[in-house]
DNA sequence: CTGAAAGCGCTTACAG
DNA sequence: CTGAAAGCGCTTACAG
């Protein structure tokens, strides 16, 4: 351990002492406060920029008593689904990390299939005038009159999970769905012999919502794939809006009746643990199985060999790291970058030991 | 923006108070500094508890003028690899967050053919009485040697990339070799037909240190999968000391005219992309071949459709965590995983845009 | 429009 | 062994 006192950085007393003004001017000035004239504020400014002041966050903090409150808003856990659970980990994670830093963290929950839900919520978070919010778009106009509301009070938000790119979020944190597709395609031809056939599931409930067109946008993505490399093999589709197993179980059941020549399965979401559980049963192997993310439910069958591969995006990452973003722009006063897609993760039973979520 | 009264939590003011002390003793107490009676000590300690006080780690910093050195030694940057480039990248990221919280780093580099060169970096450490090290255990004997002269002084230090599971390290961050290569094995036999032969290619200039070991470790985890799932594909292995592009290309030549039949090609390093170069140059295409690192060279053929897979321990990462659990230990005075697996990543030409590194 | 003082929750000498 | 005071680099009222 060692004392530095040479060099040390310039201070706002420094400021001050070269301005020929009290450290509460020089405060003044840094913060755009009003109550400055224009001449000691240019003055005061150019000493700051000559001297290239860094403010010193820890004082900073320290001195100012005042709470920061971010507010997230995203689906509740179900027992549908326990996706939800990663990203609330992650802001958990960031929570427990900033809280000596004197910010607080407002959780809201919706139900993924009540858009009422969301409205409520969104309300709830305006009236309490956040300093900044994270939210999972879900429901396209509702989202977008949400964050109209937000950008009217000036409130700074962060879309994790699914994008609306014409918005002023702060940024975007998640998946480039079509690539992730993309990605899965070339998993899929890697191992299954050429011209055979494949199925795509897509499960989800509405058609007309956010997250069912993020499943297209994968299916896209996996076409593209093959489209793009000549690979003429024929895909058959299937769109499951029943999400019980028990429904979801007839209709694989079906599509098998009508292709039984089917070699590969690419399921666009988590729900990929309903489909293997079906070839569990009827015990149907040696076909290849490609899903979503890092779940109980699929991680068990992965590891029994019922699916082969789980592309995943970082959930708890994304949680965490959208929470900083905010703390970076609100506190560090730093740059933001506008999109941060996660990284599409490939997780097989050789390496699920040590995937990080 | 709140104010927070009510239920702030306790300080040390708090403390004192219901000691009947000053602020100082329960400083003194607080750090185990010598000069208080075992009395006060206790009475002192129990508050402490009742009141679960969590110190202010901003105040704290702010009052302490100390600044804590942490100096790290790796491998420098050569133009045979630029991996090192990568761990070196987290180690600046981290130490830009640190800087304001008074943490200074220090860089010592060595060369990887030179021990004397690493000995002499570690003296160097020694001498300046760092407060933490960070450093990559090239040479088992010299490694060693220098981890006890840190336990003897009291500096904790933390191993990133590969691990000597018997010292008393503060940890490990870093792959887990064997299982790196299982996923490779699994990789391998699921794009490849039953019963073809593999290549494994082993590149390293010596054959008695910690690098060569970690190659046959992945070599070890590669047959192991293959032994495992009852898989007969042979296997032909190649050990290629000289390690320049074209003593590697005529060791290919000759494994290639000894066994035409090779279906695949399992690299146990970065050096992928010198094999990748032989078999653009001679057109052999048709080949599936894993190697390791996110490196540019590989990045290269992989989008060239040379490589197939790399296998990736996130270097980056794995150099921002490692002075952050230094950061944990001594500073936040956290616990800190004594083993810390980096995740098995898989990078084909279709994520490889996304891939965080 | 500006300044002087108090205070954030700690640590650090110094005095006794 | 213990206490009182000063100070870390800021922000926040309050006074003028």
């Amino acid at each position: 351990m060692k004392k530095s006192k040479q060099n040390e950085p310039a201070g706002v007393k420094d400021i001050a002492r070269r301005a020929n003004v009290s450290i509460g001017t020089v405060d003044r000035v840094l913060h755009n406060r009003e109550g400055v004239s224009e001449k000691t504020r240019a003055r005061i400014n150019k000493i700051i920029r000559e001297l290239n002041y860094q403010p010193n966050i820890l004082a900073r903090r320290l001195a100012s008593r005042k709470t920061l409150q971010f507010d997230i808003l995203i689906p509740h856990i179900s027992n549908e689904s326990d996706y939800w659970q990663a990203p609330l980990l992650g802001i958990i994670r960031a929570e427990a990390e900033l809280k000596q830093f004197g910010i607080n963290i407002g959780k809201f929950f919706f139900d993924q299939n009540d858009k009422d839900s969301f409205v409520k919520q969104a309300e709830l978070i305006l009236k309490r005038k956040a300093d900044g919010v994270l939210l999972a778009p879900f429901f396209l106009d509702e989202s977008t009159q949400f964050t109209h509301a937000c950008s009217r009070m000036q409130i700074p938000f962060v879309f994790i999970n699914s994008d609306i790119p014409d918005q002023p979020s702060l940024c975007y944190i998640g998946p480039d769905l079509f690539h992730s597709g993309y990605a899965g395609g070339q998993l899929t031809r890697y191992c299954i012999p050429e011209k055979s056939k494949i199925l795509v599931v897509n499960v989800s409930k509405e058609i007309k919502n956010q997250q069912h067109n993020r499943l297209l946008r994968k299916e896209e993505g996996f076409r593209a794939y093959f489209k793009d490399n000549n690979r003429k093999n024929p895909v058959v589709k299937t769109d499951i809006r029943k999400t019980d197993q028990l429904s979801i179980e007839k209709n694989m059941s079906d599509i098998f009746q009508q292709h039984p020549d089917i070699r590969s399965i690419f399921v666009t979401n988590s729900r990929v643990g309903s489909v293997a559980s079906f070839l569990e049963k009827n015990n149907m192997k040696n076909l290849l199985v490609t899903g979503y993310d890092f779940i109980e439910d699929n991680i068990s069958f992965l590891k029994k060999g019922w699916i082969d591969f789980l592309i995943c995006h970082k959930p708890v990452e994304q949680g965490y790291r959208g929470i900083m973003s905010l703390y970076q722009h609100l506190v560090l006063k730093a740059e933001v970058e506008k999109t941060y897609f996660m990284p599409v993760d490939i997780v097989l039973k050789e390496n699920c030991a040590f995937y990080r979520n």
